[in-house]
DNA sequence: GATTTGTGTGAGCAGTGCTCTCGATTCAGA
DNA sequence: TCTGAATCGAGAGCACTGCTCACACAAATC
């Protein structure tokens, strides 16, 4: 009745427990990850980690892997738990989601988000658990799209250049949505990791005292530039 | 006549080879710099870089301090050929200079706008050299508020603790220019910063394939956004 | 039961940052 | 101009790193 060997079983623990251990090693030490600490820390003379990962660079992006799919869920979930009419909502949802997740772990989120460490490749893998984040924000444009919530805008249209980029990416992620409107979505996404990332990289240090006032008020100002209507003034919906 | 030392004038210029040779390793290997690696190109044992740099952290803590300072020359440089007048001209120069040095030091812009090396300090000399580039921003908006060019906008004001923050940047870099301008200006920059860092650090792979196209727009998208009046149609001004 | 496969050990290689001692060179003051 | 002090490069050495490779032991398969 068994599914799988007890081998697998312990093995897949075993993976776990290392990545854990690599975890909290990035939290402490910071980026220079040493695979021999952390098989000491685990009890084990350092080969014997590389029975579970090749090298130390793929432990790494075994953990870039584990980030992007903790930022993905974090996300996903924190936006899914707003009514899906309320636009503003669930955009002020995924931007806090997103900057909450990245204050709790800098370390992970500097994996993913900060220089590349190695001779950076992105695994194909990557790209997947990457994209479940910008495809919260492409929901929410496309809702708003064809709601009519979010308006078309009179920006001058791009060159056909960029206009294939954008056509693109919409595509992928809110199809329906004018393409002015992806524009400003994207500029507002891109604003959003720029300023979590500002924040985490110590860019705003001796500037800012209260960053996650800050962080909210321009992301307000985003959705305002994208079009999201304003939340209507608190009444209890039920 | 002479004002310095042999000695001192050879130290200088060890200390300029030292760090031409270490920014050559950073571009070729990476983040992580061997400074038995650089000694050894330098023809000397390891040892002897120590008399220069009193740890490798010290190289790479004056790399950064000339990265932040060619950043900010070549912006100032750019912006400084503009007209004065011509507001939206230097955003744009202002602009493309910062993609452009990025995109030709892609690793020493990680150094300064990536994810801190060791364990992050910003040693007090980068601040006032990681300035010079904003403040390059805040004469654009100064100018733009002071001659009338750039109106006021109607965002809801921030609340008071934001407000404090804004206003202190503000009085450093455009004391002038009205509190809601000198946010958009702000929520610009980060997005300036953020989508040349989605660039250099690969976000934009498989997604985006002409970046400077999209730059460009976008970076005209957001000078809408701050309010700086479009250029003229071409004409020439002699 | 024999054999193949997976797992941990320990030694070892090449590389790293950094310290220290030891000659050699340059500088500054008498 | 000579002398003591400061500076500099070389070399050895320590503790650490990623990674490889035989070797022994256990589990899974035949």
């Amino acid at each position: 009745m068994k599914a799988t060997s007890l081998r697998a079983r312990v093995r897949a623990e075993m993976i776990d427990e290392i990545k854990e251990i690599a975890r909290q090693h990035l939290a402490t030490d910071g980026a220079n990850l040493s695979l021999r600490a952390v098989a000491r820390d685990l009890g084990m003379v350092s080969s014997a980690v590389y029975r579970y990962f090749a090298s130390r660079d793929d432990l790494l992006t075994a953990l870039i892997l584990d980030a992007y799919n903790a930022l993905g869920s974090a996300v996903e979930e924190a936006e899914g738990q707003v009514p899906r009419e309320a636009l503003h909502d669930r955009w002020m949802a995924m931007c806090t989601a997103v900057r909450t997740w990245a204050v709790a772990h800098p370390h992970e989120y500097a994996l993913i988000y900060g220089s590349p460490v190695p001779g950076y490749r992105a695994p194909q893998d990557t790209v997947a658990a990457a994209t479940r984040a910008v495809t919260v924000l492409g929901t929410i444009v496309q809702d708003g799209a064809v709601s009519g919530a979010i308006p078309d805008n009179d920006d001058p249209l791009p060159g056909a250049e960029v206009e294939h980029d954008i056509r693109r990416i919409s595509g992928a992620i809110s199809p329906d949505a004018p393409l002015r409107v992806v524009a400003r979505a994207l500029s507002a996404w891109v604003m959003l990791f720029g300023q979590v990332s500002f924040e985490i990289f110590g860019q705003l240090q001796n500037t800012v005292t209260t960053p996650a006032a800050l962080f909210d008020h321009q992301m307000r100002a985003q959705a305002r530039y994208i079009g999201i209507p304003p939340a209507p003034p608190a009444t209890r919906t039920e």
